[in-house]
RNA sequence: GCUCCCGUCGUCCAGUGGUCUAGGACAUCGCCCUUUCAAGGCGGAAACCGGGGUUCAAACCCCCGCGGGAGCGCCA
């Protein structure tokens, strides 16, 4: 049974590079009709909120990546919150102590800072190792400690030996005898470093493929060593290349949007920005670059994962949501509109249903010319407010001579029986044709005159959304 | 500095030794459709980081440069 888990800090909302992760960890795990296990990563005390983590299972659900075990719905493998495993932390480490893997240290942080230092001034790796950590073991140096109410730090004898990693997407890679020295395990605080921390847990819930971003993979050597020490089997590896900004470093706030969140105020919808992310490293083998979460879920695998960084382009996600906004029905659209609609101020929520047909009209009008939600209100905008006419308007009504085909235009409206579209298409190309006024300039002067833009929905449907009474109060006031 | 990863159009991805005069998508340019814009359709321009090997043959394999990224904390 495959098992593998998202395991995202609490500090922040939930970025697109961790959503991509998640999601191929999600794909991975019902492609192969696995568990998705998500895991809250909380052992940095001074960062981690518990807004934090609530607002990261928000998106992880807005976005549809359900997770079979975590901190909320629980499971076999718990609990999915490091903070609440401190017990199991400090046992698996003190194991390691037993076996002679590890030790206990009494040296002072800035005992450290000057060892360092020193190594550093010789030119060599600041590595430390129990040679250098156990001088300051002595029996005056713990009584100290125990005096003052300290707790030693604890530190892996890290081995040096050469390191194989066979990662799924990186392939071999070998980490050369020597690279790193000690590290510490488990603090004085009683709360595990990360590195110890995810192979107690990975190893405990019995993840077997370890999906993450490759800044993790330098990591991996400390984890490989651990597991070693506890003769536990290894999971797979499989290393997603980072999201870069436009300028090629890693992608970050100053970048512009790159929260979830952010996305989905903008008016994302789930699906695109989920299509969209996936495209960002992973490959359909069909090259069907716009597919649903199902049809990822049913051909995704992580050979078609991509060992490569890519820049987070925000154009070409633009897009993908366009394409979805478009298969959309006017239902479906409406429904995503509703937030943006009232939040403009145009109607209030309980105004919504009374207003349903016209709404699903006009979400059939707008629907080709957006590419996100957000841009709604601008569309609508001229069915909620009364645009006045500039004097230049006015001027080049008269100077292109389309006056006499406006007066006409107003009758017609004025007269007309029915006020439904085919009525209104009719009656606005017998005014073209009866007055031989220029076409293109007279449509072009309509929307105008309608809306105070010349850019929009089809006219037709402007018109008829509008309404006659409306209308006729626009064309009325131009005095021809 | 040390270690590791990565290097195909501006961007993302395809390409796993010959089928590559390198393919698709976004963006861009042009044309068509059309009442403008958009959407849609058609077409164009645009790339194998450099140098050495290996091989009959290299975008694909190896080495060296160069460039970019990441990690080296009692952060995750």
């Amino acid at each position: 049974m495959v098992r593998v888990r998202f395991a995202p800090s609490p500090t922040g909302f939930l970025h697109v590079g961790g959503a991509r992760t998640a999601l191929f960890n999600y794909l991975f795990a019902k492609n192969q009709n696995g568990v998705f296990v998500l895991r809250i990563e909380d052992t940095d005390l001074e960062r981690s909120t518990k807004e934090s983590e609530r607002s990261l299972l928000r998106t992880m659900k807005w976005l549809g990546l359900d997770w079979d075990e975590g901190p909320d719905v629980g499971g076999p493998k718990g609990p999915y919150r490091q903070s609440e495993r401190l017990d199991i932390y400090r046992r698996m480490a003190y194991a390691l102590v037993e076996k002679d893997k590890a030790y206990e240290a009494y040296v002072l942080p800035e005992e450290l800072e000057a060892i360092r230092g020193k190594m550093l001034e010789n030119k060599e790796s600041p590595h430390y190792s129990y040679e250098i950590i156990s001088q300051y073991d002595t029996p005056e140096r713990r009584q100290e400690f125990a005096r003052k109410g300290w707790s030693p730090v604890v530190y892996f004898k890290m081995p040096q030996k050469e390191y194989v990693l066979n990662d799924r997407i990186k392939g071999r890679v070998a980490f050369k005898e020597g690279t790193i020295g000690d590290f510490v395990i488990f603090r004085s605080t009683g709360v595990p470093i990360y590195n110890f921390a995810v192979v107690v847990d990975d190893a405990l819930m019995e993840i077997t493929h370890v999906i993450r971003g490759d800044d993790h993979l330098s990591n991996t050597l400390r984890q490989l060593a651990l597991y070693e020490a506890y003769q536990m089997p290894l999971p797979e590896f499989a290393h997603v290349s980072m999201i870069l900004g436009p300028d090629g470093s890693r992608l970050s706030k100053r970048h512009g949007a790159t929260a979830v969140e952010n996305f989905r105020e903008m008016g994302y919808l789930p699906s695109s920005l989920l299509n969209y992310l996936a495209l960002l490293g992973w490959s359909h083998a069909q090259d069907n670059e716009i597919c649903a979460l199902e049809e990822m879920i049913r051909t995704f695998s992580l050979e078609r994962v991509s060992s490569n960084p890519a820049i987070f382009d925000a154009e070409k996600l633009r897009w993908v949501n366009g394409m979805y906004i478009r298969q959309l029905t006017p239902e479906a659209m409406l429904e995503n509109a509703v937030p943006f609609i009232t939040e403009a101020g145009f109607m209030g929520p309980e105004n919504v249903d009374a207003n349903k047909k016209w709404l699903l009209e006009a979400m059939k009008a707008i629907q080709n010319e957006i590419h996100q939600l957000d841009e709604i209100p601008g569309q609508l905008s001229p069915f909620f407010t009364d645009p006045i006419p500039t004097t230049e308007t006015l001027r080049s009504l008269e100077d292109d001579g389309l006056s006499p085909a406006f007066k006409l235009l107003y009758e017609r409206f004025d007269t007309i029986n029915a006020w439904e579209i085919t009525d209104i298409v009719s009656t606005i190309k017998a005014v073209v044709k009866e007055t031989k006024t220029n076409p293109k300039s007279f449509y072009h002067m309509l929307r105008v005159v309608l809306t105070a833009r010349d850019t929009g929905p089809e006219l037709v449907y402007i018109v008829h959304l509008l309404g006659r009474n409306k209308v006729l109060n626009r064309l009325g006031r131009l005095g021809v």
